[in-house]
DNA sequence: ATGCGTTTTTGCACAAGATGCAGGAATCTC
DNA sequence: GAGATTCCTGCATCTTGTGCAAAAACGCAT
């Protein structure tokens, strides 16, 4: 047993390479012929496997179709982390998320595709859903530490990622729904820019 | 064939009270044993009725457990729509979110186990999720005919519903953390308070 | 290349989730 | 109370998801 994981080794490449034909298999077919239209039996034959193997590699139809990346949260936190100290966390999170998901946009088809399929079948919303979750608790923690805030006492870790959050998300989606025609960075400028010249402080 | 639905006819009230059933049944059998610990048939047995029976009243398990009010969109389109004129949109949301969760943590115990059962169970995630993206739908709508403007033209409306959503999903979890040690609207005070303090318009 | 320990894939059995259908029961209307 | 309507139920069937153990593929040392 080596420690050593060499990630170009002759096994780990054709785990990667299953893996993504088993997502490709299933993104394909769900796109084509809906959720409820899609058997595991027909993604695993699509992707040369068998169907026992798919549930080896995702716990469900669902994920397969989304394909979360399991330390994508680890490599947000590193990111934030990394960023100038004297930046204000606001910017920070939004450069963090922008290159994120700006590698995310460079198939700019698939993703449109992606984002589009999510939306005609809620029932992947669980995936995205609990991937999402994920992230934004590593987000909060990483934005804690960065502040010296301590996440239990302040609300202001939880906003701040909300609030980066979230206009990612709504940039994300406008540029799904006009299929890009403006870029992402554009899109998320308009978010930022709608978020600042809102008045959030007035009360009822 | 009458149109009209009596809303306390002997059947309706019947219809109700099976729902409230598997509902309660369910919602205390995943509390306890969690959700792979729990059957359908558990559940229905609990309840009174058939296992077939169970699947005419909720799609899932998981749907039993969360029982999403099917017309809660329309009805927080209709608060918002009704709020004064005068309001700005933001105050508008809050107050109308503030109301729905309100009534809704009323049975605070409830409120915190059903919270925390989430947290524990992210399977729940997929339903929820749904019912959200429903409500934020709704509100956007609203939100942009409120204002005059078009949704597809401009983000404002997605950025207001995602800031006051997110806000409210911000206090709604501290609440359920702490189990209603503050009150739920001091927490959304404290959300909004640190929303106004963010310098959100700043660019990288 | 051969053999050996490890990891991965696969088949089989099985419990649970979910849906369509049709007969029977309860309810509503008159 | 009779007839129409709606709801509940059982049955058959398909799919999802998991545990287990055998078989195949692989990595490594000789």
């Amino acid at each position: 047993m080596s420690i050593t994981v060499d990630a170009t080794s002759h096994r780990e490449r054709k785990k990667r390479a299953t893996r993504q034909a088993i997502h490709d298999a299933a993104f394909e077919l769900v796109d084509r012929h809906g959720l409820s239209g899609t058997t595991v039996e027909a993604i695993s034959e699509r992707a040369g496997v068998a169907p026992r193997t798919f549930w080896s590699y995702y716990p469900s139809k669902e994920d397969a179709v989304i394909d979360h990346d399991p330390d994508l949260a680890r490599s947000l936190r590193v990111t934030l982390l990394e960023r100038p100290a004297g930046e204000d966390a606001v910017t920070a999170l939004r450069a963090t998320l922008e290159g994120y998901v700006g590698r995310r946009l460079v198939d700019s088809d698939k993703a449109v595709r992606r984002q589009q399929l999510i939306r005609r079948e809620p029932h992947l919303m669980a995936s995205v859903a609990a991937s999402f979750d994920e992230l934004e608790r590593a987000l909060v923690s990483a934005v804690a530490e960065r502040l010296g805030l301590d996440p239990v006492a302040s609300l202001r870790p939880q906003v701040l990622v909300m609030v980066a959050c979230g206009a990612c998300r709504v940039a994300q989606q406008k540029w799904a729904d006009e299929q890009g025609r403006h870029t992402f960075a554009d899109l998320l400028d308009q978010a930022f820019a709608e978020l600042a010249a809102t008045e959030a402080g007035s009360r009822p």
